[in-house]
DNA sequence: TTACAACAATTGTATATACAAATGTATAGC
DNA sequence: GCTATACATTTGTATATACAATTGTTGTAA
């Protein structure tokens, strides 16, 4: 992916501009791939990351303030997020019995199923999008954004 | 950045993932910081970029099409974007006489004493973010983002 | 010249997100 | 035990974004 060709521009970009340019870039690219991978099974990123995190528990349930931790995009409405998972019966929410502010979210097996589709979805958009790093490329790449 | 810290997580992520995770939770703090620093100006991200696109036009006006292409985040509704630069007095649109399909964006005189303020503060966060690399390392990060 | 397709921008509508305020519950100090 | 404070979630509201349909304009081919 070349800077200066996706967004049209004649003019050199000085190094650290064009850095965080490409950033937002290949983010975007990334996130439009993955979020059309999911299309078809009508959740968005942030609801599948919400249902990886609750098969992550193994059983356990997580409240409300622990997936917003967990997520990879932090958002201050985790609430309604989980009012539509609910909605499809990926989850399943309870109030906490020994702390009854708390939330207790489990996923549900329907959850579990259609989660175990979406992974095949991803992992072949992951392995579209990386296909050209080899293995030493890629902990390069990981070693450098460790740095920010 | 560690992603297994900022996501709290403790299992092994593959490498694969964790690369698209990181990527994801780079540019979610880059925008944070970037969003923060337009905060006082009272632009987003994406009216700051157009402003940018506008002035690198010198004088020549962009229309809407020309503006989305530009855009690093591209999106369906650059006409109530403008709208909002226009309600800040920013920029100036007219029909193109040529073809008046079109409309022309100039930059006023207004939004580019505000951009240069912009510009100051947007430095100042892009030094602080990208504060511990080399300029090698920057070299080296722009070739592996390249193979997206 | 008229009919039709392509183009550029706008508008309508549904959904998503951000932020602040409100609700209900638990805890600590007096 | 009572009050104030902190905590966890929910709700309200404003703003942002995505997507589709619409409007107005231009170019073209019969």
């Amino acid at each position: 992916m070349n800077v200066e060709k996706v967004i049209k521009t004649t003019s050199a970009i000085p190094l650290g501009k064009r850095t965080i340019i490409h950033m937002q870039l290949v983010r975007n690219k990334m996130d439009d791939e993955l979020t059309n991978a999911l299309k078809p099974y009508e959740v968005s990123l942030q609801q599948f990351n919400v249902l990886r995190i609750l098969r992550g528990q193994k059983g356990k349930p997580a409240n409300l303030s622990t997936l917003n931790e967990r997520m990879v995009s932090k958002m201050s409405n985790t609430t309604r997020l989980v009012d539509k998972l609910l909605a499809k019966d990926y989850v399943r929410r309870e109030v906490c019995a020994a702390n009854r502010r708390k939330i207790e979210i489990y996923i549900t097996p329907k959850g579990n199923a259609a989660l175990e589709k979406m992974d095949t979805a991803i992992l072949k958009v992951e392995k579209a999008i990386l296909q050209h790093f080899t293995k030493t490329e890629l902990i390069q790449l990981n070693t450098l954004l460790d740095k920010f």
